[in-house]
RNA sequence: UGGGGCGUCGCCAAGUGGUAAGGCAGCGGCUUUUGAUGCCGCCAUGCGCAGGUUCGAAUCCUGCCGCCCCAG
């Protein structure tokens, strides 16, 4: 593959601006991975004016050497790297402070509540998309760009407003992470990966000779090492790791737990409780630090209570007229789900879905779509407050 | 110490002469820019212990040990 005028005019189209030799300046969230070093390089060869900046995110430490991670340690290095051999200015900026507070400090509390985070989401709300947009604003920049798979389209109003839609590639699909994107946010983010594939992504990068180019995805969550998020937490919140009774759903206790920390809604592994059939994890009870199980059956919900709901786009689903029929996504890698919006108690945000689903926990995103598929107008979506059978 | 029953993987459990099912738990892996789920793989050279019968026993016999129940 080559970086021929074909995709010189994809990237072109993403950005809906023109480059005006090179005058048009756009900043490249650069985290030090395969995508969005790629996005950097297609802004430099569409013309652009491109500025990269990483953020460092948390500790040096033990992070350093740590495969698949981003926004620390190695991964700065690569982005750094990266930047030089695309011969474009690169920015590393100090963001562990905020970082910790905004996302890693939240993310302990949300799991000593008994629910359980989502740190992507809270981490491009406050960070990326808040922070590190300013300072693109700040450089003079037209737009700020980012390697996920998403796509951002111009409404084509004449104001300038753009809404998000599901990318090409449906297995990257990360259109669930973004939901909390504000209007404002949306109009001046650029995500020109959403007409690629993956796999067109790294075939780009080693047509721009891109060390990184064979470099392995990012996965788990990037503060946490090894998987272990558990002990994240316990160095956070001392007290957290309360023992308490595994209680099952008729009443029985079955076992005791090392706290409550440990388990998430919809969970079947590491509950050490032998019985006639799996047993899931149900409920969490953060007061009583009891831990509730089941059978599968018992996970079965149609309802789910929402907060913090943000509708985004020219949809009007947000604004009256609820019946309409929409998709949901409960969970990042599933297909979206048929469903109704519907209102609660005190104008809370319900979504009922046509077919039970089993697993839901508070503190994940329930996202809206207006069909199934790529190409699909993202509509807004809320987190996860509860669930009702 | 009269009668009856039972002792098979951490838990449950099939197997009653032919060379140890299965479920649960556990462990490992795959998938995945959140947590789960799901899927795949591993998991008793040995069936309370010791002898005996038999070509061959977890399965038959004898003794012992340990539980349980009913009587006392």
């Amino acid at each position: 593959m080559t970086i021929d005028e074909a995709i010189i005019e994809r990237v072109r189209d993403s950005i809906g601006l023109d480059p005006d030799g090179g005058r048009t300046l756009v900043v490249a969230a650069m985290s030090g991975g395969v995508d969005s070093t790629v996005v950097a390089g297609l802004l430099k060869a569409a013309g652009y004016g491109v500025a990269g900046i990483t953020l460092q995110l948390y500790d040096h430490g033990e992070a350093v050497r740590r495969k698949g991670a981003c926004c620390a340690g190695q991964d700065i290095h690569d982005a750094r790297n990266a930047a030089a051999a695309l011969d474009i200015p690169h920015y590393v900026l100090d963001f562990e402070s905020r970082f910790k507070d905004a996302v890693i400090e939240e993310f302990a509390d949300a799991y000593v509540r008994g629910e359980t985070p989502i740190p992507c989401v809270t981490c491009n709300q406050t960070v990326k998309f808040a922070d590190l947009l300013t300072r693109a604003k700040a450089l003079g920049a037209a737009c700020l760009a980012t390697g996920h798979y998403i796509r951002s389209v111009a409404r084509g109003d004449g104001t300038g407003a753009r809404d998000l839609r599901t990318p090409e590639d449906m297995n990257r699909d990360q259109s669930y992470f973004l939901f909390q994107t504000t209007q404002a946010q949306a109009d001046y983010l650029r995500f020109p990966l959403g007409s690629f594939t993956k796999d067109e992504t790294r075939d780009m990068a080693r047509a721009m000779g891109l060390s990184l180019a064979d470099k392995p995805d990012s996965q788990d969550i990037c503060f946490v090492p090894d998987g272990n998020y558990v002990s994240v937490i316990e160095r956070l919140r001392p007290q957290a790791g309360e023992p308490g009774d595994i209680v099952h759903e008729d009443g029985r206790v079955l076992g005791r737990h090392n706290g409550i920390i440990h388990f998430t809604i919809g969970q079947r592994r590491g509950i050490g409780v032998a019985a006639s059939e799996p047993l899931y994890v149900t409920g969490l009870e953060p007061a009583t630090a009891r831990v509730i199980v089941g059978p599968k059956e018992a996970l079965a919900r149609r309802v789910i209570r929402l907060r913090d709901v943000n509708w985004l786009g020219s949809s009007t689903a947000g604004s009256g007229d609820m019946s309409e029929p929409v998709f949901v996504k409960i969970r990042s890698t599933r297909p979206a789900v048929a469903a109704r919006l519907g209102t609660g108690e005190a104008g809370e945000v319900q979504v009922v879905l046509d077919e039970p689903d089993f697993g839901i926990s508070a503190g994940q995103a329930c996202v809206f779509y207006e069909a199934q598929g790529q190409d699909a107008q993202v509509l807004g979506g809320g987190y996860i407050a509860g669930t009702l059978r």
